[in-house]
DNA sequence: CCTAATATGGACCGTTCGGTCCATATTATA
DNA sequence: TATAATATGGACCGAACGGTCCATATTAGG
């Protein structure tokens, strides 16, 4: 169980218990009753099973989000997108703020999860620094790729008057700010980044420059413009 | 006459002569009708003068959009905060789609003449660029001026699906880019920068840093990560 | 005083917003 | 088969949305 799960009890007539997946959603494990000759323990869920996928709708709903932002995404264009009828919606996610959250998580999660899994298999940190940021200017092609980060993005529209969602925001700039600092620090001891740079500094910068570039791109920065900043910002590595 | 004004021809029953201010508000000039001895030409406008000042309104409304983003922005709020009536604000402005083109416009004019104003006033433009970065975090202390910048902003929210929007966002980045090249060349000239840096390049690197640092500043980054930031950005000007 | 032109306040519009509620369908166990 | 629990579809809600329209007020010139 990652830190991010908890456990919740819910008492019903009877006793449940369920933890939180990964992408936040409920998941049953047992149901607690009393017959006449002492409790009685069902392992699996009485009622209709669920029809739809709740990561995979979860997803779904992530990359409205990502896409259009949290205002400019209805109700109705994520019952459409996620496939969902209200009720289901609603009983599983509760609110639309609610189901934001959610996709802030689930999108931290998926983020770092790929981000360290791509650390890990590049031939050196700094190969992966520079592997980042130039295959985001390569997406950038493509203007359906220019729909930035979905945690600064959130920050710009929501931070500034909604401080559950500026937790979050926190919390998620701070997970890729961790594995920056990771690849610094592993990129230093290889010696491909001079040790007297503040490898916090560094990572700071790097998450900064991140959102720079992916501003730059949304503003409709060039190919070539975008090419220039990554090459200034990689210089900083030297 | 700038650039930016244009010269407009509106038929009544009459003629009359209209310009745009820089705020983009329509100002008359003459009104020319026909009499029994030939055509008479009103120097000034017949009807019931403005009880408010376009421009301040207009001003009023930048700082709105600019500080809760366009969809977050209801007309009601746009009413209370100009101080207009609903019909005033419709004559005068056409729509809210309208009114934030306008705002646009007038934050492209007041920031590019603010900063062309400061580099001329500085002791060496690399000293402006300087005092820009830090200035900029000191401002920061406070959360009301974590808004970042208003061209980004919509570049976040609006670029990827209102073209009219975007071509204003990329003209108000290009103005603000125009400023860093300015001075950059002039740094260079003045033996502050070296003068094998491509001073084009280096231009947009500022504005992406400028714009990550805003990304930073709302999502809630401390004084000291974004001096740190900051630090890092300048030594790119070495 | 009449007229042309504009300003203003407020009633009004259809639509969409997020959200609730309920009747019905479906499932697994008792 | 009865029951408990859940899923689902759709009707429905009040509020807020952006926007239109019209009656009235105000101004300057004829």
């Amino acid at each position: 169980m990652t830190p991010d799960q908890s456990l919740d009890m819910k008492t019903t007539n009877a006793l449940r218990f369920e933890v939180f997946s990964d992408a936040g959603t409920i998941q049953p494990i047992c149901h607690l009753t009393y017959g006449p000759y002492g409790p009685i323990v069902y392992l699996m869920v009485i009622g209709r099973p669920r029809e739809f996928d709740t990561d995979r709708a979860l997803d779904a709903a992530m990359h409205l989000f990502w896409r259009q932002g949290y205002e400019a995404t209805s109700m109705q264009n994520l019952l459409d997108t996620m496939n969902l009828s209200k009720s289901s919606l609603y009983q599983t996610f509760g609110s639309k703020h609610d189901l934001f959250q959610r996709c802030l998580q689930h999108y931290r999660n998926m983020m770092t999860t790929g981000l360290k899994q791509e650390l890990k298999q590049a031939a050196t940190a700094r190969s992966f620094i520079e592997h980042f940021y130039m295959s985001l200017v390569d997406r950038m092609k493509d203007p359906v790729n220019r729909i930035g980060c979905l945690v600064m993005n959130s920050a710009s529209e929501l931070a500034q008057r909604d401080e559950d969602i500026a937790k979050a925001i926190k919390q998620g700039t701070e997970s890729f700010i961790k594995v920056f600092y990771a690849a610094v620090k592993q990129a230093q001891s290889e010696g491909d980044i001079p040790k007297d740079k503040d490898a916090q500094s560094l990572a700071h910068y790097l998450m900064s420059s991140l959102a720079g570039l992916n501003s730059m791109a949304k503003a409709g920065a060039s190919q070539t413009v975008l090419n220039n900043i990554v090459k200034e910002i990689l210089q900083s590595l030297d």
